[in-house]
DNA sequence: GTTCCCATGTAACCCGTTACATGATTTT
DNA sequence: AAAATCATGTAACGGGTTACATGGGAAC
């Protein structure tokens, strides 16, 4: 509850799955929870012998022969327990979006018409490749009968980019459509604080 | 093209639409590039003065009786340059996304069905209270002649949230059937292991 | 037989977030 | 008169990314 990112929760929930190594665990994560919630190999690195200090994991050393020597963790039962306790807890942190190619169009009026569509042309091609990406991790989970949850996550991302391709061909029809009046936002622009409507968000 | 950041551009791109001070940057950037590229105040601050010592930006102390002193700052040619040559590069970086919903969601079979369904709720009135917001962005620049990148910069995010909340009633609908059909939500994936070359490796 | 990839990590750096600071003005 | 907000910033902390290291297979 208190104290531990995400980032290590994801952690603890991995391992909960079974114990293994940092390594391992990189690769699992990239192909499960990394899809919505990266996690680079020197962060779980270091995230590990924190929650081993923590006690909420325990690593055994490891020898190998062919391979490096390597340190294998399993969630101890504290580590069970606050794991729990943070998915029985309510809330969770907004979504976090970062779109460079949003921040490149948005400032699209200082490009020519050409490059404009050249740029949602490359848009397009991203969004098909996360697509049959993640459509492929979709699939695969569908023969699998412990999956459910696995393929549904698969099928949030498939979702959102299926919106966005639909969004962009929405918006070659408005720059079709208004050839002449492109730009951002013009003239001065009061200040908005944040709508005050709501209290709470933001746990932790 | 060398060395800038996004956040470094997009700031020398809304101070090329006018010249201002980090407050006044700050609180354009939230309501404008913010929804899809977050600048927190203190980044700001950092970033202005770094762009200032390589000339991108020239600042001016402007004194003031009722208010503190501020700064405002400019693009410079150098700057502009920049910019420009920035957007009219190819490419951008992938999108990155970070879902603390979907961690927990991913783990879900480590809570019951009945938090789990308070889980999805919570997270459909935050898709919704996301989407009145985008939608009163997009409204509000409807009547703006020059806000036409804006708008559908902020009708990228209203559509994502349209097929989310699409997603769901998928959900419900999946859980619904699995429910009934196998007694028990299903539990996490077990993805296949990178593919393990070495024998002696320890089993349990 | 070099060159690339695997499996394992460590170290440094930078970006982003949270907390701290402050005098004037508005609200309760 | 106290409390909140405005309009400015500064400082510290920690999460996340990139670069560095390494010895043995696999591939060309």
């Amino acid at each position: 509850v208190e104290g531990l990112s995400t980032t290590s929760l994801a952690i603890l929930g991995l391992l909960s799955i079974r114990g293994m190594s940092g390594y391992e665990l990189t690769a699992l994560a990239e192909i499960s929870v990394g899809h919505f919630w990266p996690m680079h190999r020197s962060l779980v690195y270091r995230e590990l012998p924190r929650l081993e200090q923590a006690g909420y994991v325990s690593g055994t050393h490891v020898a190998q022969e062919r391979l490096p020597d390597k340190r294998t963790y399993a969630v101890t039962p504290a580590g069970r327990t606050v794991l729990d306790a943070w998915l029985a807890g309510p809330g969770f942190g907004r979504a976090r979006y970062r779109n460079e190619f949003l921040v490149k169009f948005f400032f699209a009026s200082r490009m020519g018409p050409d490059r404009l569509r050249e740029l949602l042309a490359e848009y397009r091609a991203a969004l098909e490749l996360e697509l049959t990406e993640l459509g492929a991790v979709a699939k695969k989970t569908e023969a699998i009968p412990g999956a459910l949850l696995g393929r549904l996550a698969a099928l949030h991302g498939v979702r959102t980019r299926e919106a966005l391709l639909g969004w962009i061909a929405e918006v070659e029809e408005a720059l079709e459509a208004d050839a002449s009046g492109r730009g951002v936002i013009a003239g001065p622009v009061r200040m908005a604080r944040p709508a005050r409507t709501d209290p709470d968000e933001e746990r932790r």
